[in-house]
DNA sequence: CTGAAAGCGCTTACAG
DNA sequence: CTGAAAGCGCTTACAG
């Protein structure tokens, strides 16, 4: 007959009570440093605590405390190494003020999203930091807002309103770019990749205005629609160059959207930098590397996701603060390709 | 004089209890789905709970039931696109089973990796998922076994030894590079990029293996130590051009190498699958579209870290269960550059 | 089929 | 400086 013996329950703050001879409430009150206890009698229950091999049970205390230290970050495409960028930028930044980061990967559907959101509010997140799906609706707001919870939207803004957010300011960066290669002597560039959507729309204004200063009509048929992707890049760089070969340069939605751009390129035996020019958005580390290495706006994407998580924390310390914005001011970086 | 209002208190079993006249525990068992209860009861139950907002809190239900429904995955290097890939593999598997994700990333740093398993520890993780940190002691295995936590190693092994894990056939793979290189007319091949390391081992190992099946003799400056990164294999590239100018073969550690000194020869004006040829080691989605589009060997990242998930669930619902090890075939995918 | 009671492991006033 | 007591929001035997 064979008996299964029960993982070793873990002690509890009464075990260590009785071990060190005193009540619980003493123990506890040792066991988050409160100045209260005499030092002798904090060293025996720390201890006891040792001796024990004793773990805070953080969800019993959190019942009746009612703060958590999870915060919920949802991602909707980890896929490109933007987000993944940002994201470590967020984790180091909640793990530093001692916070432990649920996360969630949504593909950009709306269905998952809205599981996940409900799911961290079942947790009790101290906090929630969404990067929102394409096409979330505005409502999204009002709901966490009802929950209680602070919220901080990154990257991603939601349209006119009072929510925290961090982001980069994608209309300059662009401006900057298409300004550069009209500079260096293009008579004309276009607009490659990505897809109707705020940033989208962010961006293209930004070229426009770029054109506008310079007096060069905006042509609708220079703007090249795709996934936001590497794929994406590839096929809209090809469609270009059969439909529009006098079109020798071009500013990308978006870095992956460039390498993608790049290997279409390389397939037609055009260098990029000597045959066509480019520039990508975001400067995401394969950027320099990659062949040739990519000139690009650095929006420094650890640094946004660091300061999402900052204005996170400070919402959640300071709940009537007022709105609390981070653009990141765009740099243009120039490496091979323009 | 303003009264702060205090953010409405969400109701508690103990409101839909007394709004549906019924008493808590009918609640509880209606709640999660007992056969027990009277259709009618439950219905109205289910409606008191809707007409009120109830939102179940979980971290109370786990006090007293002691499951968690939350799973600490522990990643070191997000920056490399492979494991962004194998953590969104991860994730879909594990929230598709109902669980939710305690995300922490190492940045290859032993003390915090330790700091976040305590972390994941005191939050009563269901399981534990742990691509260990470089040089991450073998004892990490006893003392999380020691914790009564399931745990799972993926990616990375920690040597012999009888704790679950999911990664790919290192050894294999590179075998199988190299000797498709030395099979198209190579006189000789290199090993580019990687560190020392268990990996690193199992991938030397696989190309010595090649070697010596074609009788040709192992040159230890033949393999050139670099970073596991994009910047590693741009310098391990330069370096080797510049010292091995008649070697035109050489497999990588893994993609982002690849792509690292895929840039390198670019810069040297070489033409990698015509002037140079070079396989990689992952099949990161990047692959398919660089320049030119990456040889590499496929071993399934996302399958990897799906099938890592799927095994912890199986531990986590059968701690008896004796030893589940999955491991990526690796299929050599052929495309421009090899 | 449903209710009363005890308990999960903490924290937090309140006494003294 | 420390203890006794109540309570956080659930679940789980146990009655009936």
């Amino acid at each position: 007959m064979s008996i299964r013996i029960p993982s070793a329950r873990t002690a509890t703050i009464v075990d260590v009570a009785a071990e060190a001879n005193v009540s619980k409430s003493t123990v506890s009150l040792v066991l988050k440093g409160s100045p209260l206890i005499k030092g002798e009698t904090s060293e025996r229950v720390l201890q006891a605590a040792q001796k024990l091999g004793y773990v805070y049970n953080r969800r019993a205390g959190e019942l009746r405390g009612n703060a958590s230290n999870a915060i919920g970050v949802v991602i909707n495409d980890l896929m490109n190494p933007f987000f993944a960028e940002v994201l470590i930028g967020i984790e180091r930044k909640l793990v530093q003020a001692g916070y432990v980061v649920l996360m969630a990967h949504t593909h950009e559907d709306l269905a998952v999203q809205d599981r996940v959101l409900q799911s961290m509010r079942e947790h009790n997140a101290a906090g929630i930091m969404l990067c929102p799906a394409l096409s979330t609706p505005k409502s999204i707001l009002k709901l966490v807002q009802s929950w209680g919870i602070p919220l901080t939207v990154f990257v991603r803004n939601l349209g006119p309103g009072t929510y925290d957010f961090a982001g980069s300011d994608s209309d300059e960066g662009v401006f900057l770019a298409t300004s550069h290669l009209l500079n260096t002597g293009h008579k004309n560039v276009g607009f490659l990749g990505g897809q109707r959507g705020v940033v989208f729309n962010q961006r293209t204004d930004g070229y426009k205005r770029a054109l506008k200063q310079k007096n060069i009509p905006y042509r609708e048929e220079l703007v090249f629609n795709s996934n936001p992707s590497r794929e994406g890049g590839y096929q809209a760089m090809k469609d270009l160059l059969s439909k529009h070969p006098s079109l020798k340069a071009v500013v990308c939605y978006n870095d992956i959207v460039a390498f993608g751009a790049l290997s279409a390129l390389g397939e037609a035996e055009l260098i990029a930098g000597k045959d066509f020019a480019l520039i990508g958005f975001d400067n995401i580390l394969d950027t320099a590397h990659s062949n040739p290495p990519l000139s690009t706006i650095d929006i420094h994407p650890g640094k946004i996701g660091e300061q999402a998580a900052t204005i996170l924390l400070e919402r959640i310390k300071n709940p009537d603060a007022k709105r609390m914005v981070y653009s990141a001011k765009p740099d243009l970086l120039l490496r091979q390709t323009a």
